[in-house]
Order: C-alpha cells, then sequence, then structure tokens
DNA sequence: TAAAGTTAATGAAAATTTTCATAAAATGAA
DNA sequence: TTCATTTTATGAAAATTTTCATTAACTTTA
C-alpha cells in the first residue's frame, strides 16, 4: 500500500462526518462531488484520496453511503470505541471531560487526572479524579492508549513523557507548548489562541496587499 | 509582494511563540536553525517563510531576538489587542470564557451571548451574557471583528450568517459543523473529536503496513 | 590579519500535492 | 438497443511546497 499523505487522513475524517450526516439524511449513494462541494474541494482529489484504500465507488453512481462509512470507521480505526485518559482538570479540561462529542465520536474518557488536593477524589460526571501520582499505575491497569492533555504549559513536556513510558500511544495536547515525539508515538498539538492568531493574519493582511488569500 | 501560503501562515504564529519564549530566557538572537529545530523543521524553510517579509536576518549571526518578534507580531495583526465576542456559553463556550491563553495573546472577550434564560443576564468573569437576540446591536455598537462559536452544531449556519451580517469577519468555530464562507470572511473550523479521530488512523495503522508516518 | 566556521539569502532541484484529461463503466432517455 | 450523460479510476500535468546548493556576510580563533 502507498504511502497516505498526512492531508489526505485529515480529510478522510471530515469525509466520514459528512458520509454519516448524509446516511441519516437518508441518502444511499454519494457521489464524489457532493463529498467534495461540503467542504470546498475538488471532486477529485476526494476520489484520490478514497482510492488509497481501494476502488469502492460505482461508475455513474457514485459511493454507496453504507459502505463508504463503515469503509472509512474501519480505515480509521473508528469502528470499535476507544478509552481515553484526560489529564489536567482545570477549566478547560473539565469542560473537555464534560464535552459530549467525545462520547458521540466513540472515545470514552474513563479517567481524568490532576494535581490539585481540592479535585482529586471528585466526581465529574461518570470519571472520578484522581492524582497524578497515579498515572502509570492506572493508565497501565486499565491499558489506556490515548490521552488529553489540559495542563498548564510549564508541566506540558515532563508529564506527556510520563504518559508515554506508562504506555500511551497518542496524546492530544491543549496545552500551549508545541510537543513532539518520534514514530511510534503520535502527538496533536491544538492550541486554542493560536486559532485565533492565524485569524487575525488574514483579518489584518486581507485587502491591504495583494496577498492572493 | 508574493502569496503567502497558508502553510506558512500556521508556522509563522509557531515561530512567534518560540522567539517570545526564547527572549523570556534572555537569548538576543535566534538562528534559523534553532527555530527549526524547536518545531521539528528545516531551517531552510524557516528562512523561506521569514524571507516572503524582507530579509530581517543578519548572516553568520541569526536573527535579533526583539526585532524579529516584533516584526512577526505587526506581521500576524498582534501588535494591538483584539476584541472578540463569544457565541454559546455552554460547557466548552463557558470554559473558553475563563480560558487564560486568550487574554494572554493579546484577545479580550468582551461579550458573550446564548439563548438560555437561565443563563442571559449572568456573568461569567468580566462578561455579562446577552441573549443572543442583541448579537446584531451589540456586535455592531461595539465593532468587533471576531467572534468564537461553541453552540450546537444544529445552529452553526444560522448564527454565522448573523454574525458576518452583524460585522464581524472571522470566526473561530467550535462547532463540530464545518462552516465556509467565500473571501474577505475566515472560517477556522477546530473539531475537537476530529482531532481524537485523526489520531486513532495512526494508531491503528502504524507497524502494520508500509505507512511511512 | 588571515583562516575557518556559521549562517542568511536565493535561485534551482526535488518532492509532494492537487488538478486535469482520458478511458471505462453504469445509468437513463429516446 | 443506442446514444448522451454521469461518474469513478488512473496516469499525466501543473502547481505548490520543501529541500538543496551556492554565495556572501559576519564571527571567532589563532
Amino acid at each position: 500500500m502507498k504511502r497516505i499523505p498526512e492531508v489526505t487522513v485529515e480529510r478522510l475524517i471530515k469525509y466520514l462526518r459528512f458520509v454519516e450526516e448524509m446516511e441519516k439524511e437518508g441518502m444511499r449513494n454519494l457521489t464524489a462531488k457532493q463529498i467534495a462541494g461540503s467542504l470546498g474541494l475538488n471532486p477529485h482529489l476526494v476520489r484520490k484520496d478514497l482510492a488509497y484504500f481501494g476502488q469502492f465507488g460505482k461508475r455513474g453512481k457514485g459511493y454507496q453511503t453504507e459502505k463508504l462509512k463503515e469503509t472509512l470507521r474501519k480505515i480509521m480505526g473508528l469502528d470499535k470505541r476507544w478509552r481515553v485518559a484526560l489529564v489536567g482538570v482545570g477549566n478547560l479540561g473539565s469542560a473537555l471531560l464534560r464535552y459530549p462529542g467525545f462520547k458521540e465520536r466513540g472515545f470514552d474518557v474513563i479517567c481524568a487526572f490532576d494535581t490539585s488536593p481540592q479535585k482529586i477524589g471528585k466526581q465529574i460526571g461518570a470519571v472520578k479524579i484522581e492524582s497524578m501520582d497515579k498515572i502509570e499505575e492506572i493508565i497501565s491497569k486499565e491499558n489506556i492508549k490515548i490521552a488529553i492533555l489540559s495542563i498548564p504549559k510549564e508541566a506540558a513536556e515532563e508529564v506527556s513523557d510520563r504518559l508515554l513510558k506508562a504506555g500511551i500511544m497518542g496524546i492530544l495536547n491543549f496545552a500551549p507548548r508545541h510537543l513532539q515525539y518520534s514514530y511510534p508515538f503520535r502527538v496533536l498539538n491544538v492550541d486554542l489562541s493560536l486559532y485565533l492568531e492565524s485569524l487575525t493574519f488574514y483579518l489584518e493582511n486581507d485587502g491591504k496587499k495583494n496577498l492572493s488569500m
């Protein structure tokens, strides 16, 4: 199998979203054009992305919605549920704990960690907050592979090192510090203010110069 | 001026982060190699990105930290503060309201909107929650250009339409629905579960196939 | 001062990603 | 059936992005 470009992976998830939504609305078939249109992409690109994984479209007809959905879910590893640990139950962390979107999409946050004695032992939803001293013990016992990191940037590196040693393979990092590990570990850095900052670039420069954006 | 690739803009913000941090640690000069190293990039790429905006490095020495910082801040439109509206004060929305990172980076969330009568009139930090009926009035009176959207996906399109009509130019969208508008409007879609989903692709496929990732 | 080592700038080359063009298969209408 | 239309699959072309190679400027060391 050919190497899959990272940009393709990001798009596949979006395709899956759209396909699921269209399935709900009763669409039995979807064309590359429809999928592309919903995301402002070129239909050729959609076909090429899908073709990495085999040919499951029918010429003249498009893609069978359900089959496409199942295939995409399998490709993305989303045909099963994932157990997730959350580290850092501050403002953002506790909002993420309560965020229904994760469960809806197959991710069960089954444990949470914090350093603050006031928080340890408390319950948020179905999850009891544990001491960060227990990270290694619980992660390994529960065999958790994914962690969400929402702690201050100063602690990010140290804690992520510990997580990976304890058995975590992928981290979704909300701490505003760029984390990076090499294969086979995966980190996705999500820096909320960074997003706002990329908006201002365009607001500031649009129209003024001939930046064709 | 040449067209600036979108990937470059995303990197510039990260460079700025690093440069500011290094300045705090007392570094008066930074080389492209150092900047690149911190983000796992090629130093040539850093130089090329910076060169879009003129030449402010010194051969044999690197870039003057403070000057580079100031220039990047100016390029990104971050040499001034931005006033931001937040729409949707649910779990995520109220966490974002309390999130200190925005203010730290120059963004002042000065108003918040919700539909729920229980929430309207309440105060979170310095911000009073207003009825969504007042979106147009307040956005326009306060001349706000940026909005953060943290509402259910069903309402996303309708509300974003209203925001843009009211004068908003850029939206940071946390609703799990891909929003898209054409120039001069800008939307940044931030779908939290989508990030987890892109992690699972790699966790699922790494090692199994020769996807060189 | 001279020589060796760094490092930015820049145009060229390579790699990657996207778009295009064509062929083949399926559909629907006449 | 036949023909026009739609749409996927796929290899080629184009565009974009990244990496490389060279040159020139500056720094450090002897």
